[in-house]
DNA sequence: CAGAGTTTATTACAGCATGTCAGAAAACAC
DNA sequence: GTGTTTTCTGACATGCTGTAATAAACTCTG
């Protein structure tokens, strides 16, 4: 929690709805201007120069609101996260069918990372020149690997998924589905949706319900 | 093509056994000194400076032999790139039993991991910091995707593996294969070697020969 | 082994992005 | 309007990059 937050004296004591700071409009023109330029230029292009000529501030400005360009890629992640983590709760939480449940995580997946494909990219991209924007991207992954490994957990108690590691299992799918859907939608040159849905959905249940061959072949 | 090679008037007419320039010492001794630093410290810590304080030369030497930090990664990228190829030669050609020489495959693909994982990490982070090495990065895993993506057509026209998108498939797994080496095997804390291999090995037999399940299962 | 020619390395410099700080300008309160 | 707080900017110091002019170290020849 290092970050200006724009409404800087109130410490979360309810205080919404009171009149937007100047403060709190300049900081989202920011957070505006540097989507806006991420959209068409790959993060390592960024500079606060170029981001804050993107605006109608000076340079120095843009250090009363972050601590430095991984900060505002690291709000704009938070933006995300809601989104993202949203969809995958029908399958971690149903306790109906598996299968169809998953594959609906997985929909919800992919139409979330066809949207936020850019914004993925450029935080991945953006992680490993800051220790501290690869640790929340890190723990941002890290927070699937548990709760899919606790559902794969779970399937595995009733006997529907088969023994293995389950936290190993989801990590590797996990990154899978990072990967994936960063390269195929991190670009303005995106991947076809379907393809990438099919794919991934195959590995997962493949995977995970492979006694099931025949629903998961979607016959 | 674009960097100094160590020799440099020769323009590969088979002058190789000539005694050593002391040019082509001194650029194997930065790139161990680059190895050396990786081994240590993150890439986004290197600099042209610290590289060569690990050296017995001034860092302009640096220029010398490397265009920038990039290219260095890009040479060292090169030597480990032979060494992860011929592990996968095992299942791309064997003409056999493809859930065996799958197995054989991906066990030399996790030794290989396991071995150069600290400097596929270094390569993988910083390669989203320059386009070229990006590129170069980008065709390295996509070279493995067209390989893959042969094998399994060729298992699908025999009937041994479902129908899907191939190069998809191929690229999912492949993804999550460089990104499951390099979180587990990047980084001085080492993940268990046989607990990954059991993890990938799983995904790709259930995704790719879904029909074999208790060959599959090991039993 | 002296001197010319070539290869290899260094010192010194210019450029560019970062992050800070002292002070200016705006917004607000009264 | 004047005083106070919030918001912003110009100017600066730092650190790393990449280059160019020059020096040092080899090598080859007579």
């Amino acid at each position: 929690m290092s970050e200006n937050t724009g409404t800087h004296s109130d410490s979360g004591v309810s205080v919404r709805h009171m009149a937007p700071s100047k403060a709190a409009l300049t900081r989202a023109s920011i957070l505006d201007a540097g989507r806006k330029y991420l959209e068409t230029h790959p993060f390592r292009d960024l500079t606060v120069g170029n981001l804050m000529a993107g605006t109608e501030y000076s340079r120095p400005a843009f250090y009363l609101y972050f601590n430095d360009l991984h900060g505002l890629m690291e709000t704009l992640l938070d933006e995300v996260k809601g989104g993202i983590v949203e969809g995958a709760r029908i399958w971690l939480t149903n306790e109906g069918d598996a299968i169809a449940s998953l594959q609906e995580s997985l929909k919800a997946l992919v139409d979330v990372g066809y949207e936020c494909g850019g914004i993925l990219k450029s935080v991945s991209d953006a992680a490993p020149s800051d220790a501290r924007l690869e640790h929340v991207w890190e723990t941002f992954l890290g927070s699937f690997d548990e709760v899919v490994s606790a559902r794969i957990a779970h399937d595995q108690a009733k006997g529907i998924t088969p023994e293995f590691d389950p936290l190993s299992m989801a990590h590797a799918l996990n990154r899978m589905g990072a990967g994936v859907l960063i390269q195929a939608f991190g670009t303005t040159q995106k991947a076809d949706k379907d393809v990438v849905l099919e794919t991934i959905t195959r590995i997962w249940i493949s995977t995970l319900y492979p006694f099931n061959l025949n629903k998961a072949r979607g016959v």
